[in-house]
DNA sequence: AGCACATCACTACAATTGTAGTTGCCAACT
DNA sequence: AGTTGGCAACTACAATTGTAGTGATGTGCT
């Protein structure tokens, strides 16, 4: 079963969902709320859509209110869509996005240091 | 003028016209055929799209015929759609990003050199 | 003159996405 | 018992995307 294709929208609930599970429409709702402000029912479609696609399954709380939690896992889906981006803009080639990033971003002294430290530790393996 | 948004389908046509123009819309879809096995008519809708979002231009070829070429270049839109992919799977940071394919990728000796050397760059500047 | 072909402009149409609204049901409060 | 409030199910609806088909037009070839 290949990974479920996750929406941008869809995305923020899933994030709220790997953050913390499992959890009631109304709970994702007020967690999204201060970013998102989304009305109830749309956070009510986008995990029923989310369920139906297989990203998110289902439970009960001790009153029987219906619950969401993830049923993929987070690191798999970005390393999906990591692959889906890296081949749309580069290719499918590693160096040149890292190249991009590397220079597109302000990184402080410590975070240039452990990247490369993680550069190093990717050759070895 | 904020950058149009491609779709996926329509960087096809983008990169065939980065890659060299102008193209007469057949040309496009010669092009691209080995890859996408488009029809005719599937190129010249995408082709008209790009035209109205602004994200191609027209001109004419000497049997006057219609040309197309980029209206926007694609370092900027690989930058934009950088930004959005790093905002919505990284919460807009960029070392995690760098990090993740830096992890997720295989690396030759060489590449990691260099990007290293550009780590050191990015610091200086 | 008539036909074949390329080009263009329009139209088509289902799936996905973003963003809800409406209705029905059940349980608790007054 | 009637009302209120939460929850669930279903419906809505426009925009975007993927993937063409149809019809009109011009232009050269026979």
């Amino acid at each position: 079963m290949p990974l479920p294709d996750i929406a941008e929208s869809e995305w923020s609930i899933m994030e709220a969902l790997w953050e913390s599970s499992p959890q009631t429409a109304s709970e994702v709702t007020k967690t999204l709320r201060p970013t998102t402000n989304w009305a109830e029912n749309t956070v009510r479609t986008l995990l029923t859509r989310l369920v139906e696609k297989g990203a998110l399954k289902t439970g009960e709380n001790a009153s029987g209110t219906r619950t969401y939690l993830p049923a993929v896992k987070r690191e798999a889906c970005v390393r999906a869509e990591g692959e889906s981006f890296m081949q749309r803009m580069f290719g499918g080639a590693a160096k040149p996005l890292l190249v991009h990033f590397a220079q597109n971003s302000k990184l402080t002294a410590e975070e240039v240091k452990e990247l490369k430290k993680i550069l190093d530790q990717n050759l070895n393996s």
